[in-house]
DNA sequence: ATGGTCGGCAACCGA
């Protein structure tokens, strides 16, 4: 079995102890992590080579950040996308435990009216542009991270409220739609068609976890090969009862591999 | 109820 996850620490140091941690007790194959606000001079690597496991990242000063931890050796590591601006702190490809893996922190687009939002749905295109120049469909490829995009209405807890928002947008779910085509799966959905499962509770809104009023912006894609052998996929809301949470939860993936 | 709370980093920005 092998078992993957992804979780938007929001702060790798302020989260040390709950990553790693957390890490022990559930033995993942792969942590795709997001948000690690950390330079690369700076990167807590050390703790993790005690445990076992290797690691791959791509940080800068405060904002972003990617990294890929495997039980396995880690090769074919790319940062960024193909062409300038490559943000290589949101997206870290590589090979291990026999999967390709491709982890994202796509930009959240701030409003509708910004210029960010612009650039988060040109971003969505340029990464179908990576995936067709990187991979063919064929191949055991596994896109995860935190997307920042909710696709459908099931998928935040007030649809009739939040209908226009970056994250949950026609224009946003249609880019998302667009590299799906490309050969992706969403794993979380092909397992669960209800409503109610979240990653992400706004921090900002006050009791928004005891009253589930969040968000599913985290997922884990996989191409054919892998979405037959996808066996579960689930949230894992450990870490949200830890001293101090992040705003989003982890999201785990089981494969006969 | 158009708010609220985090983290980084030293004033506000990003989420």
């Amino acid at each position: 079995m092998v078992k993957v996850a992804t979780f938007n620490v929001n702060s790798l140091r302020a989260r040390l102890d709950i990553v790693f941690d957390w890490l022990q007790v559930n033995r993942p194959d792969i942590l795709a992590v997001q948000e690690t606000k950390v330079q690369d001079a700076d990167f807590p690597g050390a703790d993790f080579d005690d445990i076992g496991y290797r690691y791959v990242f791509r940080g800068q000063k405060s904002y972003n950040g990617v990294a890929v931890f495997s039980r396995s050796a880690i090769s074919h590591v790319r940062f960024g996308l193909l062409d300038e601006p490559r943000d290589e702190p949101r997206l870290v490809a590589a090979q291990t435990c026999g999967v390709h893996i491709v982890n994202t922190y796509i930009p959240q687009g701030d409003s509708p009216i910004s210029p960010k939002y612009a650039y988060k749905l040109a971003w969505f295109a340029r990464l179908r542009e990576f995936f067709e120049a990187c991979f063919r469909p064929d191949q055991p490829v596994l896109w995860v991270g935190d997307l920042n995009v909710a696709p459908e209405a099931i998928d935040v807890y007030d649809p009739v409220q939040l209908i226009g928002h970056v994250c949950f947008n026609p224009e946003v779910s249609a880019a998302l739609v667009d590299v799906r085509a490309w050969g992706f799966v969403d794993l979380f959905r092909m397992h669960c068609k209800l409503a109610g499962h979240y990653t992400f509770w706004d921090y900002r809104m006050r009791d928004a976890l005891r009253h589930n009023r969040g968000w599913r912006l985290d997922h884990i894609m996989g191409t054919q090969p892998l979405a037959e052998r996808c066996r579960a996929c689930y949230v894992d809301k450990g870490p949200r009862a830890a001293e101090r949470p992040s705003d989003h939860a982890p999201l785990i993936a089981e494969f006969d591999l």
